[in-house]
This record gives C-alpha cells, structure tokens and sequence, in this order.
DNA sequence: TATTAAAATATCGCTTGCGATATAAATTAT
DNA sequence: ATAATTTATATCGCAAGCGATATTTTAATA
C-alpha cells in the first residue's frame, strides 16, 4: 500500500500510546487503595526521593509544564498529601513538602511496583536482557525529544 | 536504597509515559497544519484503512472506551471529517463515515510520519535491530495488559 | 535609580481519558 | 409473546495535559 507509514500498525507513537495508557491503567486497583492518581504517584515519587522542592523542579523532573503540575499539586494539597509554601529567599518560588500522611504513603506505596510487575511477569520481552535495551530506547527517546 | 523499586529513575511506566507525551508532542506542529488533534489522527488512520466502521470497533482498535471515542468523534463531525449515520440493519450501532475533507486529509498526512522520523533520527536506540524489537516489546506489553 | 527583561507560578479554555451510569435496541429465555 | 439480559452508544463528572496568557518577584541594564 502506499500509505505504509500511515498504517496505525507500523507506528512507534500508537505503541506508546497504548502501552503507557495499559500501564497505567494496570497502576489504578494499587493507587486506588492509597487513594492517589498515577500522575499524583509521580509527584509524590519525586518529593520521597527529595522533600520540599520548588514547582518547577518537580514539573522538569517530570518533563511537564508548570500548568499541569500547579493544579495537581493544589488538589495533592487539598487532600492532604503536600502543603505549599512561599520561599523565604525567592518570593516567585513554591516549595512543595510533604505532609506527615504525604511521607507514611511511601510505606503502604512500597509494594505497588511488585503488584505492577505481577502483571507484567507474562511478558518474557521484558524477561532478562529484554527491559535494560527498552528503558535505553525509552532513555534515547526521552533524551533526544526532552 | 530500601526503596529501589519506588524511584522514579527505575519504573518501566514513567519512561513509557514521559517518552508517549514527547512523541505526541513531536507530532503536534504537523497535525496542527492539518487542524487535528494525535487522538483524531488515530482515529483517522483507522478509517483510511477501513471506512464506514461502528464506534465500537474504532474504539476496540484504539484499546479506547467508546466514552471516550464518543465525544471525540463527534467534535471530528463538528468539523466536518466525518460523519455518523445510524446503522439500517442494527438500530444500536453508530456508522462512522469519513467525509470528503476527511479522505482528503490521508493525502495531505502522507508526509507527517517522516516528519517525526526526522525528529527521531538521533535515536541510535531505533535504528537496526532497534525498532523491531521495540516494536515487539511493546506489543507484548500492549496484548498482556490489553 | 529607574527601566527593562527574565524567571516562577498561576489562570483560562479546550481536548482527552476514564469510572460510573443511563438509554435504547437487539437477543435470549421463560 | 413477554420479560430478562446483553449489546452498543451516549451522558456526566472529574483529573490530566497543554497552548496561550497574566501576575508577581527577581535580576539585569541603561
């Protein structure tokens, strides 16, 4: 056919697509019990890795505009996670912190990714050599597109 | 660490997700000269390849919920792309039909998948053997969790 | 110092994506 | 044939994403 590229079928981005909204979706009974959104997961991966961040750091380690991140991280505020405080030092900047239940999340979230993985386990691509060469292509992707 | 598992630098998800808006986003500029969204590209491509299809299996096709293809097909008939007609012999199917201006729309989208392939091509990850085994890993992922 | 530019966050409007639920038509069972 | 069930779409509400733009604060410059 002529339109061979344009066949849904040969497209990278259709995969991604679709195996990241799976994913996620695989995500949601686990987050569901803590009472969080993947995207919240996410933010609250990055502030147990370091608390108290500004806005924006947390938008670029992400790779997401401070226009999505400021929303979410007001209804993470107006549920208890984070609280959001004006820097001392610099007057335009948001530290976000965690609050006492934002930090006890991080024991109940301990078991999510095996409960992720579980599902996964019937993917033998992902089986020994098989994930180390997709997180570098992802990386590849990631780095020339970010 | 304790927490291995629970870094965002480890999860298989965060890079699918991170390297899915990117590419999107890769595709943004071209789709904007033709006045569509990725969504309504999919959902193009899927009716180049085979007109006249039922909601229903636009939506299995895209691993979408038809409350989701619903209100996206109707902004596209907004626009004049396509159109939805009733089903004669099956009063509970919806026929979606691509208008004139949505056939006339594969011509002028022949060249958006190169176009991303330029943007791409820094990828060493994705040349050889690269993609197909990309390819395969999403897939994989893609039948296990779809 | 006064002005301008830059940086950090936030607001607005719109499209997705999806869980829960409703509606209508066709199929199956009684 | 009538009732119960299933199938196919659609509606509703909410959380993301993101382009465009506004606001506030800091830094740079004239």
């Amino acid at each position: 056919m002529a339109h061979g590229q344009l066949l849904l079928d040969n497209q990278l981005c259709f995969r991604l697509y679709t195996a990241s909204r799976l994913i996620t979706q695989a995500y949601t009974p686990f987050l569901d019990q803590l009472g969080i959104t993947y995207p919240q997961y996410l933010v609250l991966m990055v502030l147990w890795e370091k608390d108290a961040q500004p806005v924006n750091d947390i938008a670029k380690r992400l790779y997401l505009e401070t226009n999505t991140v400021t929303p979410l991280l007001k209804r993470m505020e107006a549920s208890g996670l984070v609280e959001r405080l004006r820097d001392a030092g610099d007057g335009r900047k948001v530290l976000v912190r965690l609050t006492a239940a934002g930090k006890a999340l991080e024991g109940r979230a301990a078991s999510v990714p095996e409960g992720v993985a579980g599902k996964l386990a019937p993917c033998r691509s992902l089986q020994a050599a098989g994930a180390p060469q997709l997180f570098a292509a992802l990386d590849d992707i990631i780095s020339t597109l970010g």
